[in-house]
DNA sequence: CGTCAATTTTTCATAATGTGGAATTTTATG
DNA sequence: CATAAAATTCCACATTATGAAAAATTGACG
């Protein structure tokens, strides 16, 4: 029953519970996460949990810290990961655009994909002064509806997606300054009427950002293109620039 | 028959028979693989294959490129290895070690683990002077007793293991000059006895490569760290102290 | 632009596989 | 050293994955 509404392609039970177990894992702090932890979050019994980590580990999709008693991430996560990023896809298509931009402005840049109920940061090229950011690195994820970068997407999905999920996101929205699922759809509102997000100091004190959405397929954006700069170096008019040149790197980029 | 030896812990059939999937697009070329070929090498029935692509797909583990209609690595899997990365780990644990090798020789340098049959590249700083590899780029892989990375490591395993993998990769050596199972038996014994793996321009002209151990349980080798460098630049004895300078900085790691 | 072969996708009866309660062993705690 | 908690193993059972075959889709060629 309360089981993950993910794909549900059925007849791979266990494989969906494995990427529930990757997830969970994946989404652990640097502590990593007992059997014990994962079991419960996950719902599912022990012995269960228990057989399907044993073969996650055994093909070092995880790995065991035998004094910790605890999972994390394994060696061959990081191999695949390493060549999914270099081989055909989204990264590989932007990788040129993002150190093109990062050439002509000196800031930082990224490219976010939502990824269930987040927006994760797949690639990004940093700045000549280093800014804070929300997700901190490339793997790093912040809960769909907060910052531009994930603004952008949210604002180009249909109605009942994006309702379901800033109602789903919506505790996570309570550790920033003055967010809330209102405060989300006004800026998705702002941003659908403007053509692209931004946030001039609200998430990070002294930080902005503005990012614009990607289109893979019709209407519905998968992905966002976006900046992160000190709002002291900000000039009027210099946001709706940045948005333009994010806008016609997009075009360039086949597919996209 | 020809089914995978992996780790076979039972209870995960479906697993299994998905990691073997995931294995076989992660090495497959750059123009993905169609599901036919999928079929064809796993030996899997075609509608079992296609339905754990499918579910692989729906938890974007793969992404399906519907114009070419085959798949490649997806952008999960670009995340997780990302985060695998960062996280604790061999990468994160060596991390340090390879900086300061880098700063302090101005040469290539990289961090190898074994992977079933293959000598990966899991990290990697790049010299002053641009020099070829074998593996490439981080998670480029070689077979195991092809170059002094992937020969540091076999050196150091059980003799059935040894023999197992150079028969199961025999036909591999083919491709490289003058390598065959009875020369890799005895560059094994020469590491051995050296302590370290050498090769001086018989695999790539012109570039030499040193390369030691990393003992992770006991008296396996599961890991190595490694100098390519160009045979130009080699001065009597040189060898030897790059040996010595990897041997140190790895018994700074702890664990390692 | 219609025909045929190759490949992909869906279906469904069957049995092999994964399940989870309970017993056992190992590890942590005071 | 005793006790609790967590991890691991076991195994009878039925839910789940399987694969043969049929249907649908795609691509190639005339």
């Amino acid at each position: 029953m309360p089981e993950a509404k993910h794909s549900s392609s059925t007849g791979a039970q266990l494989l969906d519970r494995a990427v529930i177990l990757l997830d969970l894992v994946a989404n652990g702090g640097v502590n990593g996460v007992t059997l014990k932890d994962l079991t419960a979050v996950s719902g599912l019994n022990t012995a269960t949990c228990h057989r399907i980590l044993n073969t996650l580990v055994g093909h070092k999709l995880l790995a065991r810290d035998d004094k910790k008693r605890c999972y994390r991430l394994g060696a061959r996560m990081a191999i695949y990961g390493a060549r999914a990023a270099r081989g055909p896809g989204i990264i590989s298509s932007y990788d040129a655009a993002l150190t093109r931009i990062r050439r002509r402005t000196g800031d930082t840049i990224h490219l976010m994909v939502r990824l269930n109920h987040d927006s994760v940061c797949l690639d990004r090229r940093d700045g000549e002064c280093v800014v804070p950011t929300l997700t901190g690195s490339i793997g790093g994820a912040v809960a769909l509806g907060v910052g531009p970068g994930s603004i952008a997407m949210l604002a180009y999905l249909d109605e009942d997606e994006q309702e379901f999920i800033i109602r789903a996101n919506a505790e996570r929205y309570a550790s920033y300054r003055d967010l809330n699922p209102d405060k989300v759809r006004k800026l998705i509102a702002d941003t659908r009427e403007r053509g692209y997000a931004i946030d001039v100091g609200e998430l990070i004190p002294g930080i902005a950002g503005v990012s614009v959405p990607i289109f893979t397929d019709g209407t519905k954006a998968s992905a966002s293109l976006g900046f992160t700069l000190l709002c002291a170096k900000l000039t009027p008019g210099a946001l709706h620039q940045y948005a333009l040149m994010l806008k016609e790197e997009i075009a360039l980029v086949p597919h996209g």
